[in-house]
DNA sequence: AGGCACTCGTGCACACATTCACAAAGCCAG
DNA sequence: CTGGCTTTGTGAATGTGTGCACGAGTGCCT
């Protein structure tokens, strides 16, 4: 096949930031990139809309208009090159460098974050994580020494962090978010159960297991409350996201 | 205030059941609940649908729309009842009795989640932590003992668990899925980066630390992408779902 | 060269979710 | 008991997301 002409558009696209992507596109883009990674590292060079939905457990037609939101990069007749796709998408989520973060509590969550490890190789190395207690401050997780919060604007600012990880108790969430804005973080990635009110610039997103759990729970219940059954041996199989 | 009367469709509605609550209502019921608990906690007695929508950071009539799924529970000119509120949260949400999990992995985020604590207090006790790797059988996390996988059907059968929990790396995770759905889970919490395939009637909730970075990725290469800005004190504040 | 099989890109209709706006309903003061 | 204030519950309008269906390219085979 032809080389492709990345002339135009490609490396930084005049009005590429004008062009809007839907929000459920974006959380959806994460995953057909995890997909092509894997499908490239295992030698395939050309995957289909239907291809890649069947992997992503969702339509065909929903990849397809999810992928035209960054232009038309696939090819009638044969489908989209892995590779390529591989790098526009990691072009239009910003992935073409590295997201330092730095997580502030080194508390149970704190320490299986920093020590998982998926995050560095993603694309988001840990630049540090903090604690207010001083007893945790100076023990090592995962590679990284603790230090404490009020080394937090320092880290932000010689690193150049611009996301940064609560995994405090509740109760002590607030005041990290504020530190984190204050030293000049613009996201924030909330393990904490409560509702952070932060400035409206400020981008954040919800991780509650609790929350999780109970909308489980919530069905769980609903099937109890239904008709008798006993739907236990699943026949058909679905890929489900 | 007259006394509520609990007689007609309280216990268990008889149709109750047959009504859908939409997914996004289900979603923001268990904040409410969290938030409600707290106020209860703290002595107030009434809320109104701003009060609430101010704490959860949404809008009012949103709030009123999701708690009009339940019934009509508020009361016109006052706000509606917290405790009773609570109650009828709880009891839609099928959290009136306890939902034992089980988690599949004990590497550094199994050991996160058995430590944390906080399922317990909610409603979702760890009936048992299984792995695969015989080195780790035997020891301890959070007061549970590690067992091995093998034993899944007999933990699942005897503690009656509904909820599993997928701590396990990527690689691993379609086999704890598999083994879950075979012992009689029905219910699966993912945290493995990957699309789990499991038959219909298997509820599936995914949460891939991943894929939201790679979104707040996406909006801070907008943020850097679109004009040149030096928004960083922040001047109003709103809280933010 | 022409026809055929395949797959993308997208217009359109439908479903779901959010927000506004207001009538209905309750409380309180006098 | 009446009038005024507050807040709910919900119809209607708007916005967002999904999925079908099909025209339009593309490559392969004869």
């Amino acid at each position: 096949m032809c080389a492709r002409v990345p002339n135009v558009a490609d490396g930084m696209a005049p009005d590429r930031n004008r062009r809007r992507i839907p929000d459920a596109t974006v959380s959806r883009l994460p995953v057909y990139l995890r997909i092509l990674g894997e499908q490239a590292e295992a030698g395939v060079d050309n995957i289909s809309s239907e291809g890649l939905a069947e992997l992503a457990g969702v339509n065909a037609a929903k990849v397809r208009k999810d992928l035209s939101y960054l232009g038309s990069y696939g090819t009638r007749g044969v489908g989209y090159e892995v590779a390529y796709l591989v790098y526009q998408i990691r072009r239009e989520l910003g992935l073409t460098h590295d997201w330092p973060v730095v997580i502030v509590g080194a508390g149970n969550l704190g320490q299986a974050l920093a020590g998982y490890g998926g995050f560095g190789e993603r694309g988001f190395p840990v630049a540090g994580i903090v604690d207010i207690d001083t007893t945790k401050v100076g023990t090592v997780l995962g590679g990284t020494r603790v230090r404490h919060i009020d080394e937090l604007p320092q880290i932000v600012q010689t690193r150049r962090v611009n996301i940064g990880v609560i995994a405090t108790p509740g109760a002590a969430a607030q005041d990290a978010a504020d530190r984190l804005v204050k030293a000049g973080v613009t996201s924030i990635l909330n393990f904490a159960p409560i509702v952070l009110s932060v400035p409206r610039a400020i981008e954040v997103r919800k991780v509650d297991l609790a929350v999780e759990l109970q909308i489980l729970s919530y069905h769980e219940q609903r099937r109890a409350g239904g008709a008798i059954h006993a739907v236990q041996s699943g026949t058909g199989r679905s890929a489900t996201a």
